[in-house]
DNA sequence: CACCTCACACTACTTATTGTAGTTACCTGT
DNA sequence: ACAGGTAACTACAATAAGTAGTGTGAGGTG
């Protein structure tokens, strides 16, 4: 259940998963439980060229092996839903990453915070700033 | 001169390049100049095991092809230094990460970049906060 | 001038990851 | 007992990274 890899240019899931991972992780991230077929056929939807059955099944057992999905069997059809949902996985990514990030490059992520917060959401340096008065007040 | 992907469990260099690529720009970052049998000799002092001469050639020209090195031939023997210094190299990952990273978490990340700060370095969270100050001293 | 050596280029094999898909085996309801 | 669908097993392609063999060319030395 460890990810490797965070991919620069990517988007979204994309940046931890491959394409058609990514895809499958979304769809049973939207659902509850589903069989193999009904991830194919919520694949096939935006797909022009349909996928092969064994596709779909070899890149979702692999998510098991790795961790991301749990697998039931149900009479003779495997059930597949994520081992944590879609907010906990960001939310984890998330978490370790900024750590990771904090670990490796300390100030000059710091540096390079704020310039960050200001292009995307301006916002954001409000969010900081009242955390930080909040860290100051508890201590 | 692209950086694909940054890798969680890893340090330092290891993040950014393999462990063979990754010894191989931190021996270049730390000398001015180098053949291939330089780098090749600093190399074996720590490794048990001596490389073969053509592994780290390959290795290196590979590093050229991505952007990562610079070739220069004199006379026959192929000098090699870095594209761009130690510094700037993680100065500008580290910037680039930074700003995937909120772009992608926004609200997240300034969740978590306060407890990060302070497990690592707490005097980075002044440093944050004069940041802040002056950032809205210019406005 | 012939040759030997060294540095380089070219090519290839290995492992891992991801996407793809064929073949085979099995189970279940009819 | 069989058909149809589900699953397991196996395999192949592409890419990245590490490793290394073979071939080539240019220069100094006898």
């Amino acid at each position: 259940m460890k990810i490797h890899n965070f991919k620069y240019h990517e988007r979204g899931l994309n940046r931890f998963f491959g394409p058609l991972e990514a895809k499958i992780m979304n769809i049973l991230w939207d659902s509850s439980e589903l069989a193999i077929k009904d991830v194919q056929a919520k694949l096939d939807q935006d797909q022009t060229k349909p996928l092969n059955f064994n596709t779909v099944m070899t890149v979702m057992n692999r998510l098991v092996d790795k961790g991301f999905l749990t697998k039931r069997t149900e009479g003779r059809t495997g059930l597949y839903q994520p081992m944590v949902s879609r907010d906990d996985f960001l939310e984890n990514q998330s978490k370790e990453l900024t750590h990771e990030l904090i670990e490796e490059f300390g100030p000059l992520v710091v540096n390079h915070m704020l310039d960050a917060l200001e292009e995307v959401d301006v916002d954001l340096i409000a969010m900081l700033e009242q955390k930080i008065k909040a860290l100051k007040k508890d201590n």
